[in-house]
Formats: structure tokens, sequence, C-alpha cells
DNA sequence: AAACTCACG
DNA sequence: ACGTACGTGAGTTTC
């Protein structure tokens, strides 16, 4: 049998400083929480216990131990966001039925070392759980440290049984003790002897043994005097770090494994609490079933479902449908597929002859029926109707790619859920439903938001369809809030069909030549490949870092690399930095370039081809944090173009016979931007010239005149000015240009001088977003900061980061989404072929006749660079070709 | 599923 | 003293 003793203090520490803000729905952190009760699942998942528990440490200034001197007594405090969930965790543990013992006056640590006696006497194995070293020294037979890290976001465990103990320390576990007292523990106010460190204290230790061995023989051993002096110096302090480190095992607690045999949680106490600390994973994970008989519960429940069949039932529906204030559709994507077809429409109140709210499932059942029902469904889908739905722009491309035209919709619950709070990674309409409204659907998705073992067919679309409804006014009424409605009715909403007809106009590709190209890196790879084993003396797979680590650094030593995290790192700065040590390395780099074209561009392209010979892309609303798209299956926003190698492929996205490309990309609009919103007179004087924006930046930053200005200033100065939009460091600016830390600072220091008004700016939006919890772009878009309120540094520093850049990139993104709606709307107006077919944040690509060319062109410029009116002029350049590389 | 690496703005 | 740029998606290996 065996029980697993977990030290809550310790773990919740680590976790409170592992992951990342989250808040209840009252907005209580519960990062600790959230991160306790992740490693928690981990660790049972693991081990399996048969029991457990959880050790907390608790003070007690009225009666207080011997251990809890001056120096216990004034170790750091708990931060605060740490302290107000110490209670939330011990209530979530009594739900889980999971036994917590404290004891006034002791610490975790001595409750675990009694724990693990008792274990140890009543034959159970025992397995403590801590992120702190000092229990090591219970590790015996029976007892079991598993020791926690976080690194970077990620727990590790690594166990420790007393042979992996002595493997690591070279003595015994019971002699850990005697380090501590000898190299102290500042993070537990240890003292320590002071001049002694890890490496000596490990050292004297293993050779001399216990502490007290030390001193009372310190003449006769064999320590050098400077040793020997601060270890004669430190003998108090020696002392007393023995008895702060040496665990009590005898703690007066009533405990017995017995009494702590794992248990189903309370179902109704866990489930709320989950609830309220907005925990919908941990509901999943423990199957928790919302409380049956609470007649107070605030969830909503779904009306009944009414199914129609019949044809006069479907003409009422959709007279119904055209008076409606909206009508919220739910579609199964089996739909248009003929056999098991199903749609739910929901309606405002008012209508006669449908009750108020209830989801109505259209079937189509019989082949009798589906003249009436293909009516009906082209006529819910036509303008007409004012519809509500949930990811607008994929029923649109979802329609349109059967032939069926759909308009007025009016709402996307995504949309609206994506601009209150972009930061999400979860749209679904399980999860927005849940949260914003209480409203549990049919677990038709695990808690990525997929759909799992459902069939398409059993898709609850009656529910979603309800919840849609409801989610509609919900979320409408926070748009409105938070100052978003413009944003969202007249930017993203319209978008919606601008980005389905990219997606289903395509980019049309040079299949043949693509085929060619693949097979042609084939033999260039090959032949790098046996260059390669010729130079290691042996075969092996290049595309494993593990691998290639062990030929690089192992096998030819080459020098060490600089950096490591869980082996060595082979990535291009290190190999840049390997160059001319080795020939090995200059085919590696080669053979890394060709097999990325060839795996992720050449071949990855080819399955994506469509049967119409184009690339359709999807292109995502709800993705980034700040505004922009994102484009998946395929990417084509990284589309190889910064080196020489990416040419041949930008050459096989072609226009199609007798139309050509038309490229626009805006020139430096971030800058621009950054000038605008800064308000710099210096920036924006040098755009208003059309200077070169780099040149003048080094002229600035060098103090010398634009005419002196070399190519490596220039470079620099570029690397400094891309550098402000992303929250600058020295430490960072010196490792992308290659010069040191000093010399980066010294051109930060320059470049706030001469554009101070930019250091402002930068103060003061840093400022604004903690005094208001967010920060927003020019057309108010706006991104959540709760990482500025954060304790943890790195955390904080992200945050500011974000500060200065979303707004920025941000608002680069809503020009750029007003211009493609001017521009769509341009091209229809003036009743051109022209397609818009791409879009790669700051470029737009127009496929269009060769006739059309030289208008499109004009349009293009003209929409693009009126989409804002700033106190910089916006620039945008144009370019006709055939192929994307000759467009650029 | 996570870690690495690398393509783009 | 901390550990470092902002925003993405995809293929491969490894656990």
């Amino acid at each position: 049998m065996k029980l697993m003793a977990i030290d809550g203090n310790s773990i919740v520490n680590r976790a409170f400083f592992g992951v990342r803000h989250l808040s209840a729905s009252d907005g209580t952190p519960t990062n600790a929480v959230y991160g306790f009760l992740s490693i928690l699942h981990k660790l049972i998942a693991e081990e399996s216990p048969d029991a457990l528990c959880v050790a907390f440490d608790l003070p007690a200034p009225t009666f207080r131990h011997e251990k809890y001197d001056k120096y216990k007594a004034h170790r750091k405090a708990m931060p605060e966001e740490l302290v107000v969930q110490m209670p939330i965790l011990k209530d979530v543990l009594d739900a889980m039925n999971i036994k917590r013992y404290e004891l006034a006056g002791w610490e975790a640590d001595d409750i675990l070392g009694t724990l693990s006696k008792i274990c140890e006497a009543d034959k159970w194995e025992c397995i403590i759980v801590t992120g702190d070293k000092d229990t090591l020294q219970l590790v015996t037979d029976h007892t079991k440290v598993k020791h926690i890290k976080t690194k970077g976001g990620k727990t590790e465990t690594n166990d420790y049984t007393p042979e992996v103990f002595v493997d690591e320390y070279g003595f015994v576990p019971t002699m850990m003790v005697d380090l501590k007292a000898l190299m102290g523990d500042s993070s537990d106010n240890i003292p320590g002897v002071a001049g002694v460190g890890e490496k000596t204290a490990m050292e004297l230790v293993q050779k001399f043994g216990r502490v007290t061995d030390i001193y009372n023989n310190l003449n006769s051993l064999d320590i050098k005097d400077t040793l020997k002096n601060k270890l004669e110096a430190g003998r108090e302090n020696a002392e007393l770090s023995y008895t702060l480190a040496d665990i009590n095992v005898g703690v007066p607690i009533h405990f017995s494994p017995e009494e702590n045999i794992v248990q189903s949680p309370d179902n109704d106490k866990l489930y709320e609490l989950f609830k309220r600390l907005r925990f919908s994973t941990f509901i999943e994970k423990y199957k928790l079933k919302p409380p049956r008989t609470s007649a107070t519960t605030e969830t909503q429940t779904i009306p009944k479902i009414i199914n129609i069949t019949t044809a006069s039932e479907c003409l009422a529906l959709l007279e119904n449908a055209r008076t409606a204030e909206f009508v919220s559709i739910s579609l199964n994507t089996e739909f248009f597929d003929s056999i098991a077809v199903a749609m739910t429409i929901l309606q405002e109140e008012n209508t006669t002859t449908i009750k108020n709210n209830n989801p109505i499932t259209l079937y189509l059942l019989q082949k009798e029926t589906t003249e009436t029902y293909n009516n009906t469904l082209s006529g819910l889908l036509s303008d007409d109707v004012k519809k509500v739905g949930h990811d607008v722009k994929d029923i649109m491309r979802y329609c349109m790619e059967r032939g069926i035209r759909t308009g007025n919709w009016v709402f996307d619950t995504a949309l609206a859920a994506y601009l209150i709070s972009p930061t999400d990674s979860n749209y679904s309409i399980n999860r927005i439903a849940e949260y914003y409204c209480d409203i549990s659907l049919k677990t038709g998705s695990d808690e990525s938001g997929q759909m799992s073992m459902l069939e398409n067919n059993d898709k609850p679309i009656a529910e979603e369809a309800f919840a849609i409804n409801i989610l509609k006014n919900t979320l409408s009424n926070k748009l409105k809030e938070q100052e978003l409605a413009k944003l969202y009715y007249d930017i993203e909403l319209p978008l919606c069909q601008v980005l389905a007809d990219m997606e289903i106009a395509g980019f049309l590709i040079d299949k043949d030549a693509l085929a060619l190209y693949s097979a042609q890196l084939s033999d260039k790879i090959n032949k790098l490949e046996t260059q390669i084993y010729d130079q290691a003396h042996e075969t092996f797979n290049i595309n494993s870092p593990k691998q290639l680590g062990i030929i690089l650094f192992e096998k030819l030593m080459l020098p060490a690399p600089k950096k490591t995290k869980t082996g060595y790192s082979t990535n291009i700065e290190v190999l840049d930095s390997l160059i001319g040590k080795h020939p090995i390395i200059d085919l590696i780099k080669e053979y890394r370039e060709l097999t990325k074209l060839k795996s992720t561009y050449a071949e990855g392209l080819l399955k994506c081809i469509g049967s119409d010979g184009r690339i359709h892309t999807h292109f995502q609303m709800t993705v980034t944090s700040t505004g922009r798209l994102s484009s998946s299956e395929p990417n084509l926003q990284n589309i190889p173009i910064r080196k020489e190698t990416g040419e041949e492929l930008r050459k096989m996205f072609v226009a199609a016979d007798g139309n050509v490309l038309v490229d626009a990309d805006y020139s430096q609009i971030e800058l621009r931007l950054l000038a605008h919103i800064a308000n710099d007179p210096v920036m924006l004087a040098a755009f208003e010239n059309g200077e070169d924006i780099h040149t003048v930046t080094a002229s600035q930053v060098f103090n010398v005149p634009i005419s002196k200005v070399t190519p490596t200033e220039r470079f620099r100065a570029k690397a400094v000015n891309f550098g402000i939009v992303y929250g600058i460091s020295a430490f960072s600016l010196a490792n992308d240009i290659g010069v040191n830390q000093k010399e980066a600072k010294a051109y930060i220091d320059s470049y706030f001088e001469k554009y101070s008004s930019v250091q402002n700016y930068m103060k003061d939006i840093i400022k604004t977003a903690a005094k208001q919890g967010y920060v927003s772009t020019l057309f108010g878009r706006r991104r959540d900061l709760p990482e500025l309120k954060s304790s943890n540094f790195n955390t904080r520093s992200f945050g500011e980061r974000v500060a200065l850049n979303m707004p920025i990139q941000g608002t680069a993104a809503d020009i750029m989404k007003i211009a493609m709606l001017n521009v769509s709307n341009r091209l229809k107006k003036e009743k051109l072929a022209a397609k818009i077919i791409l879009q790669v944040h700051d470029e737009l690509i127009v496929e269009c006749p060769d006739s059309e060319s030289e208008v499109v062109s004009a349009i293009l410029r003209e929409e693009m660079e009126n989409a804002a009116k700033l106190s910089v002029p916006l620039v945008a350049e144009t370019r006709v070709g055939k192929s994307w590389y000759d467009a650029k």
C-alpha cells in the first residue's frame, strides 16, 4: 500500500510562480490553485497511490515551537495574490475529500516527516511530494521523495530513492541536514556558514561526514586554513542551521495511513467551486456533473426541442423567420449531403405560431420532402432573414462551396467573444455558452473544443442554436459596454464575407513546376546526406537535434554550445557560431534549409492543392491577441522570401491565364503608427519628407549626417527601430545585431534622447495600461493585461512589452482590415473581375485580368493609403506580375 | 503531447 | 538580480 503526502506550501508556491495569471469569476487570482491541481492530477496519474493527503505550514504566534525563532518568523512573506488563494485551495481539497494536516507551530516538513515514519511502522510505502530539497533527508527504503521543479511553465519531477540520492550527493540521505547546516538555504532563511556554498559543503560532508564530527575534529582534519577559519567563525550559525534544517519526526498528530485512502470527490461541492473558479478543464477531467437537486441553480436549462418535418410547418417556420428580429442558426456539416440534414432555428418573442425560444429542429427525413426542405433552407439562408451564427465566415464559405448563396448575417458569437477577450484560446460554442451564459451543452466536444466521439449526426445543433440565441444578447451588450460595437459591426463582421470570398478564390499554383522543384530538392538533399555522413563517419538522423548534438559536440568535439535545455541546442545561431570550425556545419545548414523547403513548402503545399489547381487557405479571425489574421491549412503567410532559396517557390504562385497578380504593401506601417501615436516630431518629419526611416534613425542615433550613414549603421538602426516596437532591451538588441550589451544600451539611450516623444509614449502607455488593466488600438480593439499586476518579474515585464506593442501591431491590423473592406467594395462597385486572394499582414494580393491591372493597382494604392487619416502619410506600394515573385 | 526548429510579418 | 524582443503555423522527433 502506498501513501502520497504532499508538501502543500511548497507545491502551491511552485504553482504560483509557474502558472500565468488566471482569475475566478469575481476576479480573485486562481493561478496557484490551478497549478496545484495540475500537478496533483499528474502525480496521481503517475503514482496511483492508495492514499493521499496534504500537509501545510501553520505558524502560531501564541504557541510557538522553538523552531519559529527569529529566522523562520522572518521568512519571506507570501505575496498577497497567493495568500488569498490558500483558503480556496483548502476548500478545493476538502471538496475532493483529501485530508489536510496542519498543526499550529509546525511546518509541513515536520508533519511529513512524522507521517512517513508512521507509514514505515505500519508497513506502508510513503511518497513525499515537495519542491524543497530539505525533505530529501527523509528518504529511506520505504519513503521516496518526488521533487518538483517548474521549468518554463512545465513541471518536472525527480524521484529520489536512497540509491538516486547517494548517486547525486555521495552520502546518505540523513546527512542532508549536515549539508544544509553548512551551506544554508536562503529561501528558507537558514544561514549556514558564511563563505561556504554548495560545492564546499558537499565536499566537506562527502569527505568528513556529519557536522558534529567536522567541528569536533576541526583541527586534525585535512582542511585548508582559510576554510577552517570560516568554519570556526560560523560554528554557532552551523549549529543553529542544523536545528533549523533538521526535520522533526515526532509531531504530536493523529494519523494513520488508512484514514487517507483515496475517496471520490464531493461532486456538487467541487462542481460549484470549479465553476466559480472557471476551472472547466477540471470539471471535465473529474467528470463532474452539475448538481441535480438545487432549485436555486442559475444554469440555463434548454427548453423542449420541437422537430418539424411537414411542408406546412416549414412554411410557417419561414414566415416567422422573415419577421423575426433575428434567427440563430447552427448547422450540421453533413448538411447539404441530403440524407440526415438538420438545422435549428430560434426566434425572438412576439411570434404567434412559434413558442418563445424553443429550439426548432428541421429534419429532412424523407425523399418526398426534399423540395420543401430545400426551399425552406434557401429561404432561411437568403437575405430575407436576419441571421446569427457561430463562425459566420466558415458558414459562408461552406454554403458558397455548395452553391448556396447566403447573406444578412447580423451577428457572430465567436467573433464577439474574441473581441471581448482576444487572448482566450478557444471560442467553441460549448465553451462560451458555459462561460458567458451558464449553459451546459451536450458534451460533443472535449476540453480542446474538438468534436470527439460524437458522429456528426449527433451534433447537438438544437442546443447550440439555443445557446447562440441567448449569447447574442449577452455578447452584444458586452460589446457595447466595452465600446467595441463600432469595431465589431463596421469591421469584423463585414470582413467575414471578404475573407470567405478570398478563401474561395484561392491562389493558383503551378503544380507541375512545384512537383519538379520538390524532386530537385530531393536530389540535392540526398547528396548532402551522404556528404554529411562522410564527414560524421557514420549515418544518423540529421533531423534529430538529439542525435545531431551528439555527433557535433561529442563525436566531433566541436566547442560546447552556448545554450542547452534538454540537451544540446543545434539551432541556427549555434550552427552559425561554429562556421569554419568544421566542414560539416555548412552542409548541415544547407540540409536544414532544403528539407524545410521540401517538407513544409513543396510537399506541404502540393498536398493542399484543390481540384481547381488552387490553394484555399483558411483565414482565422479569432486567433491572434493583437487583431491580426492568421492563415492555416496551409499557412500562406509564411511562404519564404527572406532568403534566395525561397525565390523559386514564389515563382510557383501564379495568376491564371490572361490574369496578373497585383501586390500591394504598406511601407513601414508600424513605425508610421509609432510616430503617429507617440506624436514624435522628428519621426513625423522624416515620414512627411519621404525619407528612409532606418537611415534617419541611424543618423540620429549615431550622430552622423544622413549622407554619411554607413550600411552597418543603417542595419543597426533598423534593428533598433524594430526593437522599439517590440519593447526593447539592451540584451536582446545586442544579441540581435552582435554588439555587446553596453554598446546596445548606448544606442537605445541615444535613440530615446533623439526621439523623446517615443520614450514618453512608452512610459505613458505602461502607466495607463496598469491603471485601466488593458490597452487598445486607435480603433478601440482591446487586450486585457492582467500580467501587469503580477508579482512575477518576468510576467510583468512581458505585460509591459505587450502594452507597447499591441496598440501598434493591432492598429496596423485594424487599418489593413479597413483597407480590405474598402478595396473589396470598390472592386465590386466598379464591376471589376479582380479578386483579393491573399493578405499577409501588411501586404495584399489581388488577381485580375491583364486589362484591369492598372485600375486595380490604383484602387489598391488609394484604398490602402486612405484607410485611415493619421498625422503621417500612409504609403502603399504596388507591383504587377505573372507570379508572386514577379509582383514583389 | 511536447520539444525543437524555422518559415513569415 | 531577475531573463529578454511582438505576433503567428507546421513538420519532425521524442517521450
